[in-house]
DNA sequence: CTTGACTCTCCCCTTAAGTAGAGGGTTTAG
DNA sequence: CTAAACCCTCTACTTAAGGGGAGAGTCAAG
């Protein structure tokens, strides 16, 4: 598919050797490493990320601490993007529950819509 | 700024009038909009929500109900994303405590990290 | 031998919400 | 009068992870 072809492009998968004809012709290696690049994605984990962990077993080194750091902060960040979720969430949930008082009839037309306000905005 | 513009250009505000010289003359209604558009995005709605929106005011409907409706269609979307972020961290957690009983010299290249393992993978 | 199914490379397109810069006109302060 | 500081339009670029399709070559079955 067009996804093999872009991760050779992007060097995370290395280039396969090729038959006589042209036609790529992948070893179990890259069968692997595809494993593994969809058990990295599934954690979260960037192409780009993926590709600093694989350039290390290019480079003959172990990834593993490398790996153990990138998750650590991979965890950090899915705190910080609940966070940012769930604020999101507030203020929805202060709109909604406000909507209740309010009637549709003092809809004006210069706030485009009475039910989504907020108290500090800058321009 | 650069950003009026953009929003201009989608139809998000419309086209405001211009002075002999071209440049372009907003009246108290635009900053109106931008006010709502900063509120409607802090809420997480998108500028093409915003769009469908502002269509309503554009039409001379009120857009009350329609709005309500997407906060509640973006209250379940941020469900949904907060639950995605969930099972990713829990991934990861499960990652990093298996990594304590692994030793990094057992690390071998034909997997790039044995940190990283999924059982089901579909390739 | 031919036909259908693959594969090759190369280039452009997608989403979202803008940002950067070129090349020109305008306005205002000194 | 001039120089700085704005503003105008237009084009292209950004990020991530691919997808679509053209035009050409290849391979296997009947």
């Amino acid at each position: 598919m067009k996804t093999i072809r872009y991760y050779e492009e992007i060097e995370v998968l290395g280039e396969p050797r090729r038959l006589a004809s042209g036609y790529r012709d992948y070893d179990i290696d890259t069968i692997e490493r595809l494993r593994f690049i969809r058990a990295s994605q599934a954690s979260g984990l960037s192409l780009g990320e993926i590709k600093g962990i694989v350039a290390y077993r290019d480079r003959g080194e172990s990834p593993c601490s490398h790996v153990l750091d990138l998750l650590r902060r991979r965890s950090d960040e899915i705190d910080a993007q609940i966070e940012e979720l769930k604020r999101s969430k507030t203020i929805i949930n202060k709109l909604v529950t406000r909507s209740r008082k309010l009637r549709p009839e003092d809809c004006s037309a210069s706030s485009v819509c009475h039910l989504i306000t907020k108290d500090k905005i800058r321009i």
